[in-house]
DNA sequence: ATTTTTGCAAATCATTTGCATATAT
DNA sequence: ATATATGCAAATGATTTGCAAAAAT
């Protein structure tokens, strides 16, 4: 049985959640993946390898994982749901139109500009979501 | 029977599409929203306004706008897709997470934002979205 | 021992499709 | 006249739910 990633095991824990056999299975599967995925997808990966994962579970466990901060649920230019895995704290994603390939990008001068849409809009804005799409330095 | 919407009628003809009846009324229902909505919304409006439009027609009606550039397909932070009417051609929408009143923001300094990730990154970047919930005036 | 989590199958929800009919050009 | 668009009802696909059994603390 491959090894469980450490931060999901001491996210869990952190949080009073069991660390149970299909939530480390999903957590194994998250580890083989690489950008962004779709929840069918993990079902896939799942039934591939012959991994036993009730679906209601696999759903479950992206969104608890979603809600521990380890994935962000992204949405894709097509409207399609997807996943990415999540590194560190406030960030954004670019991600690769052709591979899926995604990589976390800081949060270069963004802050200024939603605080100058705020004061322009009247609003008080408590959340943003910038999602990036585009060819990867390979897919280019 | 109200009037459609001028712009929805220069759209549709500069792009050989049919003015039809149905699309009107889409046109109409469109008119009176403000702010984000979802398809069920507009279902729902024309059921209890007594407008009779299959939901196949809503929802084809819909993508084409989209398409047409006069919708802007968003999602909310819940993950649920929504629509916004759009008036410029590109802008992002700050939406109101009570009332879902939206107003359209310029790229203020975006552009820059999103070329410094594609420096970063090494991505060429093609598309973004970027998406602010808030609080606006009156729900503030 | 107790509480949480699972897995299944059924339910739900949004969206799409096929196709014969109606409508706009 | 002819191509396009509609409406229906059925199909699809994704996600959620109820609930009894299983597993984690």
């Amino acid at each position: 049985m491959p090894p469980t990633p450490a931060p999901i095991v001491t996210a869990l824990e952190n949080r009073g959640h069991r660390l149970t056999r299909p939530r480390r299975r999903v957590a194994e599967l998250l580890a083989d993946r690489s950008g962004a995925f779709s929840a069918a997808d993990l079902l896939g990966d799942a039934d591939r390898r012959h991994v036993p994962i009730g679906r209601a579970t696999v759903f479950r466990a992206l969104e608890l994982f979603t809600d521990l901060g380890l994935l962000e649920r992204i949405d894709l230019p097509s409207g399609d749901h997807a996943y990415v895995v999540c590194d560190a704290a406030h960030h954004h994603h670019v991600v690769c139109r052709n591979c899926a390939r995604s990589v976390e990008v800081a949060d270069s001068g963004l802050q200024s500009v939603v605080s100058e849409i705020g004061r322009r809009s009247g609003f008080q804005i408590d959340t943003h979501r910038l999602e990036l799409f585009g060819l990867c330095p390979d897919c280019r």
